[in-house]
DNA sequence: TTGTAGGCGTTATCAG
DNA sequence: CTGATAACGCCTACAA
């Protein structure tokens, strides 16, 4: 049982393959008795037309790749969220492939994407990127490409970010109007730059206040779990029993932290006070709630499909396209660990 | 700067395409030098067929489709997880589109993926979906389909599930051997059989212990969200103050329940028992920590993978394909809501 | 061992 | 207004 195709319609109509497309597709110089026959027709035998052969036509699959470190991720499930959502609404459709955090993955995902020829690629880099010949291939051919949130700053491209480092001085300086002296940081892995802003905003914070950065004070996560949450606090609060604020990297980190102090009985805010990062669902579910930096991941899925889409129009239409970067807003949102 | 084709390969070598392309299939028909020579240029131009007409002409496309109600949703986000990973190994490519729990919405994205001609759909159903039309036109048309959770029992294909009455016996179950007298239940919405099944088991698991069944202790949920499980602890507390136990549809509305107690100071476990569903990451975070039934939600997707993947390969091969039905084992997990 | 020819289904150009 | 013809790039009988 095969599909329907325009060879079909035009047999059975004893018209021309042509006029029947041209029919279909709203041409002007098709006759309006011949339009509605066809249209009637194609209509009665279901007629679709086939994908295959008009991506090879055209040229284009109105297919985009996603490629994120993990789906299951209050962010990240969020911005594909804004994604699909945005795409759909334009006519496009989302693949979505996963690095894992590891570079060679995120290589070999994005060499599917350009062997499937997508209309477009959006990337949040992994933790372990460091190194960008392979997000340099997508720009040399040429395909439309936006980044977001995990980016490489050195690649000419279109960007979607939020300002980590004035989030994470206001998140500190949150801290610091909340009377905390000593405050200690948890933060990301070496590599990301936003775990390397977020580090930079705390400190910058610090500095403004007069109060004197130490070295020892800053843990360093490297997988960025629950885990590390629990073993840091018990560290903290063993080596630095006098710290009376931490800001953290994100909000899963935090809940480790936190339920390490509920099991010892460590007074949160009381004792010490929480800040994490992104607003995760969990943050306002958990006891004491957690304060932490609102981050706008739908909106910014949102954002980076518009972005991606602009150049794919602009590079359908052969203009020229400007890589853009917008910057999203966060903000403070102040629950009961830090009050 | 176009893509290498096989053509440009074979003027430049001044060859017939017809043999580059066997060359570069590895046909047995073509001499050691000419496919040296081939496969080193190729290697050299960077040679990567062009999908869209590979598509065109093998009439497959190495990609599937995947309807699910949201993204955002832990359980959801670790099937597309599984899924995304066995195909991959397989050499497949998955497009995601999500119904937002609405039956409209589920419906054409079916369409979508139809005509994009995806080698296969893989679907779990929306809360809303009460009519099946759109999936018996995926059987109709032929394609491949598996569906996994929230499934509609009485299409004939491939099934990924796990046994919901059963799983809500249990744990049911164990709060009656944990000495609860007067269980609640809140449930899902009215249409999914998961639902449906879950609210089975509860009724069951009172039978078979004896203690009567009383419609007022069963609550229903619209949405299935947090808010709801907030609402419905101050129902139940307020209207059956005697309620023990109480069994609910999923973790999240759980974890809704476990806030208003924590708030109104009704002590969980002691006053009253906690189990959920789904062993959502967070109910191991919460304070009590969370009593629920796992449910193997990256398997599910491996699985439902495979099977699809069975029933492409048979339909290649022009074989018969009986659809088959997977069950995936539970187990109840014991934590402080339920001591 | 190599090449010719036809076709997958659509779209675009251009002549009638 | 209509249609013949030629792509798009690849695959595969079948012929040479």
């Amino acid at each position: 049982m095969r599909e329907t195709t325009l060879k079909q319609i035009a047999e059975t109509l004893g018209i021309s393959i042509t006029t029947v497309s041209k029919a279909l597709k709203n041409y002007p110089d098709v006759s309006a008795s011949t339009k509605k026959a066809v249209v009637e027709l194609a209509e009665k035998l279901n007629y679709t037309p086939n994908t295959f052969a008009v991506n090879l036509r055209t040229r284009e699959s109105k297919t985009i790749g996603l490629i994120i470190p993990e789906v299951v991720h209050h962010f990240f499930s969020n911005v594909i969220n804004g994604i699909i959502a945005e795409a759909e609404k334009n006519g496009y459709l989302v693949i979505i492939l996963q690095s894992n955090e590891s570079i060679e993955l995120e290589k070999k995902q994005v060499e599917h994407l350009l062997n499937k020829r997508v209309d477009g690629i959006i990337l949040s880099l992994s933790n372990e990127s460091n190194d960008d010949n392979h997000i340099k291939e997508i720009i040399k051919r040429g395909i439309p490409f936006v980044q977001f949130d995990k980016i490489a700053k050195l690649i000419n491209s279109s960007k979607v970010i939020i300002n980590d480092q004035k989030a994470a001085f206001e998140a500190t300086e949150h801290l610091i109007k909340k009377g905390c002296k000593k405050i200690a940081h948890i933060r990301g892995p070496v590599n990301p730059q936003n775990a390397i802003d977020r580090f930079l905003g705390y400190k910058k914070a610090l500095e403004k206040y007069n109060i004197p950065f130490d070295y020892n004070l800053v843990y360093t996560c490297k997988d960025v779990v629950f885990e590390e949450g629990i073993e840091f606090a018990k560290q903290i609060t063993q080596q630095h029993p006098d710290v009376d604020g931490v800001f953290i990297i994100t909000d899963l980190v935090a809940v480790g932290f936190i339920a390490y102090c509920n099991e010892n009985n460590i007074k949160i805010p009381e004792k010490i006070k929480v800040i994490g990062f992104s607003n995760w669902f969990m943050s306002k579910v958990i006891t004491p709630k957690l304060s932490t930096v609102d981050q706008p991941s739908f909106e910014m899925g949102v954002k980076s499909f518009d972005l991606l889409l602009e150049e794919m129009n602009a590079r359908k239409e052969q203009k020229p396209f400007y890589p853009k970067t917008i910057e999203l807003g966060t903000s403070i949102i102040e629950r009961e660990s830090s009050k």
